[in-house]
DNA sequence: CACCTCAATGCAATCGATTACAGCTGAGTT
DNA sequence: AACTCAGCTGTAATCGATTGCATTGAGGTG
């Protein structure tokens, strides 16, 4: 269907191909009388360059990919509008791809994007031990990012947040607010973001001398109903303790409503954190206590490392950059305010 | 960084290149004795084809660009995770583009997508009006099916729920919880999904012999603020009616928060319905009635559109279809069940 | 006027896979 | 033994845009 080439528009301007591609891409002189009627003629036949043909012949797409481990996340549907809107700035375009939380997913679609030439690719890695073959495989093909989350033992760029600080936040916050004990509810600990935030919650549960039994520290993925099925289990086996940490919003929603289910009122009775700061967090009831990403600036980094990436080549391969932002605690109704100040010793 | 080529395995399997393709790409026959010598050398090379170079060859790409007005609206989010999932059986892929509700937004992914020779395009457009030319010309040079909403004055396929059924359900239903009066909140009258529900809306109103005030269907957009101030404006120009009917989940999420904020009990004093059951509506405090979208058929009947329409090329355009699927009410705690039967006359 | 310079333009190769067509081989036929 | 034919395999053209190199011609110089 892609009907005009550029050897239509040379015959009807009266020049050689050679001189069409030179005026379209803007490359090689050309003088302004010829410029004029290839102007002309492209315009009348509604010349549109077939990418497709570019890409063979240069070898760059000026498409990045990106997979992400679940599309329905509200936190990577923003975040994929902030990496769309950032290399929409560059003349850039987005694939996008959905991994359905599964490595073998994850690598076929790793696969697809090298394949296809893209200029270089985001990626959230699914499994912290698992998406490591194909993740490492890719980038040493091409440029690639990881945003957010990241696989044990690779060596790529990496963007994300500082997670140990912001439970540190988190922690300050919620032992201001009374808690002398607390329940940690996450993904699987294969996946780094779980890791890293546990390994920050604990170290300051620690520091605080707030209570973590061995049994609170639930494992099961990003997902409100895990987060209500973890809510069930506490309660079941012997009542929940002063505040739940999640390690995302959706787990934090879930626990959320199961508390209210099960008759504990938030944050009077349980406090409950979420983390990644998503929409409706804003709407739940009671407007979640979360950790805000700084999406676009996440979003920017990694683009500018792509680019960066890009033009380095296989030249110089230089160290890998570790980006990590610092998060904001965002304060809402699911915690308490600090009361009056806790005793300390 | 592609670097094996066909030419190589070729090299390395000692025959020509018209040989590995045919082996690879299983066209044509081949004795067996050679085969195996090009899959082996395929397989050392680690050879992956290039496909950049096949697409131009063919102009197929295997896939599919998929454009729709917001990304962060779970609705369109799990609408895109259902087509994926529908072209993965096909072995396509899916090219996903935001338009961010905004038509010239809108036209620069469809010319893109269309100059990266898609086989194919799914659309939600972002306007019923101002879609139109860019949604036309690119329906003239590829199979494009609409999804959801679609433009006043395409002829292309479409694929989406009958809104006006649905809304008689929903007023149906609200009647029978005691609505006697009704508001409409929706977005602007420019989306074909407004418009329709707008329709199915006053029609069984005015059956029913429910009041809907004409200072009372507020137009704005598709976004959980819209539906807070939307209240905030029936609140501060005397007062709720029975009943406020949402164009969508989100609006309708705002709506109750708004409603709640400003002391109105949901459903006691107030009843909310949306539409589109996103995941969260069943989070909401209280749990939002809805109006169910049957999301994977609706996927799977635009990949079958599109499918058709690929093979009948040019040749026989037929007739466009338009299939409208049956939406059902999900009843939750934003509305009253049906209590002593209201009287009738 | 012969010759040189330099900018503008054209020619043709190139990217990598596919495929129409031609050529080759060997088994089967007469 | 000559011939046919089917089945493989190779040659080269093709998809459309880009670009190194060659060519052209205008303008300048001695």
């Amino acid at each position: 269907m892609q009907r005009v080439t550029i050897a239509q528009v040379a015959e009807r301007a009266g020049v050689s191909t050679a001189t069409v591609s030179r005026v379209l891409s803007r490359r090689g002189k050309v003088s302004a009388a010829v410029e004029r009627k290839v102007r002309r003629a492209a315009d009348d036949l509604g010349y549109q360059v077939n990418v497709i043909a570019r890409a063979l012949r240069n070898s760059r797409t000026d498409t990045v990919g990106m997979v992400v481990p679940s599309i329905t996340n509200p936190f990577f549907t923003s975040l994929v509008e902030s990496v769309e809107h950032a290399l929409g700035k560059e003349g850039k375009e987005l694939f996008l791809c959905d991994a359905r939380s599964d490595p073998r997913i994850e690598a076929r679609r790793l696969a697809s994007l090298a394949a296809r030439n893209v200029d270089g690719i985001i990626v959230s890695p699914s499994h912290g031990v698992d998406s490591r073959p194909a993740v490492q495989q890719t980038a040493d093909r091409l440029p690639l990012v990881q945003l957010d989350r990241f696989v044990d033992g690779t060596t790529t760029d990496w963007v994300g947040v500082d997670d140990v600080a912001a439970m540190r936040q988190v922690m300050d916050h919620l032992h201001e607010g009374g808690a002398r004990s607390a329940a940690f509810i996450g993904s699987l600990m294969t996946h780094s973001s779980t890791e890293q935030r546990f390994a920050g919650f604990r170290r300051r549960a620690e520091e605080l001398n707030i209570e973590v039994k061995p049994d609170q520290v639930l494992l099961g993925d990003y997902s409100v109903e895990w987060g209500e099925a973890a809510v069930a289990r506490l309660v079941a086996e012997g009542g929940l303790p002063d505040a739940l940490v999640c390690a995302d919003d959706l787990i934090a929603l879930g626990a959320t409503r199961a508390c209210r289910a099960h008759g504990f009122a938030v944050p009077r009775q349980v406090q409950v954190t979420g983390y990644d700061d998503i929409e409706f967090s804003r709407l739940a009831e009671p407007a979640l206590t979360t950790v805000h990403q700084p999406r676009d600036r996440i979003a920017a980094e990694a683009v500018r490392l792509l680019a960066a990436a890009s033009l380095a080549k296989d030249a110089e391969r230089g160290p890998h950059a570790r980006i990590s932002l610092v998060p904001t605690l965002v304060v809402r109704d699911s915690t308490r305010a600090a009361q009056t100040p806790p005793d300390r010793i």
